[in-house]
DNA sequence: CAATCATGTAATATAAATAATTACAAGTTT
DNA sequence: AAACTTGTAATTATTTATATTACATGATTG
């Protein structure tokens, strides 16, 4: 299992709009181009990330904007925005245990808070990673390029 | 995104090797009417926690055991046991971002070590977890049942 | 104002991963 | 020898993820 590309996409492409903020006009297929993927799923993504409040777009229009700054991006906002995991949590229960076994019937209740647990600790963990730290780690690959 | 549930099939079966070890015969079959699934989907898992020395079981002979102390298997035993992640790692990067792009040709190093650090959080909670945990709040449910 | 180029989105196709099932070999027990 | 077990391969079905095609709608520009 893993999680869906669309999440490094996403991340991707914000890191995109800020470095090419100034030197070129980046639209959905600008940004399918560096990211490798189809410029569809790009518009996707960036539709989720126009819900979250991440970019601004608008039809037409040529030109998306980051609508936060790159430190108050964080990874969590973006794994939320881009519904990385199922609304019925992180661990996939199977689904028909026996209500007539004892074990069966309270196995789910016996795990559930502790599953919780192991979700909480990865999402407050995307939560402490912000965009610029990703910024940051880009120029600091490019710098080293030149040398 | 979730994770297989063989790893809730996993915890279902080692709690109840435990819980039925006086009181019945524990075969596959009996397993998998009480976890409510195939039984070689049970098998497999089986042969999962057997390699990983969590289970004893021999072709042909009736009876799975437990090889260690529910106390001495954590969450993260099973979770590698079974597989649960990729071995590339919790996130899918996408796979063609463009080299002839600054960012695209950057990303993934700048990435790497942020998604490492989310994983690993994930993976401590995991070991911080016991099977104890688990069978007494089965107890736990059980003796309220009685109530 | 017409041509061009964006985004937004639906519908479909392809590919990959998960789970279920069937079938049977091989070992144990009675 | 018969009945029952685990171990596994092979197949099918189902679901999810990704890619693609197509087109409506809005903005821009010559």
């Amino acid at each position: 299992m893993q999680i869906t590309s669309r999440f490094t996409i996403a991340v991707h492409i914000i890191t995109a709009i800020d470095y090419f903020q100034d030197k070129a006009t980046v639209t959905s297929k600008f940004l399918a181009g560096s990211v490798g993927a189809n410029p569809v799923i790009v518009r996707n993504v960036m539709g989720q990330l126009k819900e979250a409040g991440i970019i601004i777009s608008s039809q037409g229009r040529s030109g998306i904007e980051l609508k936060k700054d790159l430190s108050e991006i964080s990874f969590y906002d973006i794994y939320k925005a881009v519904d990385c995991v199922d609304e019925e949590g992180l661990f996939h229960f199977h689904e028909k245990p026996n209500i007539l076994c004892p074990v069966g019937r309270n196995i789910h209740k016996a795990m559930d808070d502790k599953l919780g647990r192991v979700q909480e600790a990865m999402e407050k963990a995307l939560a402490g990673i912000s965009l610029a730290e990703v910024a940051q780690a880009v120029n600091r690959e490019l710098a080293e390029e030149g040398s």
